[in-house]
DNA sequence: GTCTATAGAAAGATAGAC
DNA sequence: GTCTATCTTTCTATAGAC
């Protein structure tokens, strides 16, 4: 099918997400005004309204697309019934995923206190609903005797925040190959939780 | 000796910086401009530049005195000799010290990309001189057989990004007091480090 | 030490031409 | 679908009165 010149609608709407993206990970969502966006993109500010109803809805959708992103590729993933080997190939995907795109986590994190409200109790819902995934392996392996934890809900917290981590200070090319992180942080969830 | 009235210089620059220190932490840097903090403490915007600088200055100050405080606040402390218990020390310390204060916490470490370059630097530099605090510990306990760990460096930033992690969540009069969060994370530190 | 007033720049969002 | 132009608000920072 042909396309009429200067109609781009399919193009232009993920080249603004991409480059608020970029610019909100970098600056912060405050600190970036719709014209560093538009010229971002290289198009005039106004046109932006034509994608997003304002500000707002381009960081809550960048948002919203990071954690349904991540619940899909999580629940694509076959799962090892061994609670042992679920947590470890729980632990892989989290850090590889997590690591292949930093914008999206860093921002995720950064930006919650930037929503309305209704917008982060959506967030927060999808980010409780990934924490529970890990809370159920934990849980798992705490009922047939591999896993001895105090309290699940604190462990599942501990080890998110742990993993997560990994992203404020892996950059590639760096000493570590992202397999030999892995492994060393493996190391440490396996103990921690261990019976 | 009596003051003059209306003569407050010894007050009015800890307000504002108890009054930035409160914005920042709730809206961020970038959204919370000179006249809402100068609305906060009672005075008017231009009475601000009596006490810093500019608004980079302000927070630059917040975060160079928190962590010139940590790092003051862990050097007074005693260090038992023996490695397990210094982390347990070091542990109980983190945790305690860091719920004591959220709102500096959290500021420093989400602000940390509004700083200009040099203020940067400086930050980064006491950051990381905490870090080795907890990097000597475990190279210790390394060294005398107590710990196995695969790499002492990244063992550090997994365990700090779990212990600051509890500052995510954590909220007085919850499920939990703090000692008995203590003594999870604990048992969780311990495991993950033993040999 | 604090105020009022303001300079000068930039922000979010909209209207209407093409 | 994009542009130009603009409305309205708000910002940081400074000047000068008291």
């Amino acid at each position: 099918m042909a396309r009429k010149t200067g109609s781009h609608s399919e193009v232009t709407g993920p080249r603004i997400r991409a480059a608020a993206l970029k610019l909100f990970a970098r600056h912060g969502y405050a600190a970036v005004s719709m014209r560093q966006i538009a010229r971002e993109v290289g198009v005039q500010a106004g046109a932006l309204y034509l994608y997003t109803p304002d500000k707002q809805g381009l960081l809550f959708g960048l948002l919203q697309d990071h954690m349904t992103g991540l619940l899909a590729a999580w629940a694509a993933e076959e799962k090892p019934s061994d609670p042992v080997e679920h947590l470890h190939h729980f632990t892989r995907f989290h850090i590889f995923y997590h690591l292949e795109r930093p914008e999206d986590v860093f921002v995720s994190y950064m930006e919650l206190r930037n929503l309305g409200p209704e917008n982060f109790a959506t967030i927060e819902a999808l980010r409780r609903t990934y924490e529970d995934k890990l809370q159920a392996i934990l849980q798992d392996g705490q009922d047939n005797g591999q896993f001895s934890l105090p309290d699940a809900k604190l462990a599942t917290l501990a080890l998110i925040a742990m993993l997560t981590g990994v992203n404020t200070w892996y950059r590639d090319g760096g000493r570590l190959s992202r397999e030999k992180v892995e492994a060393i942080y493996w190391d440490m969830v396996r103990k921690a939780v261990a019976a």
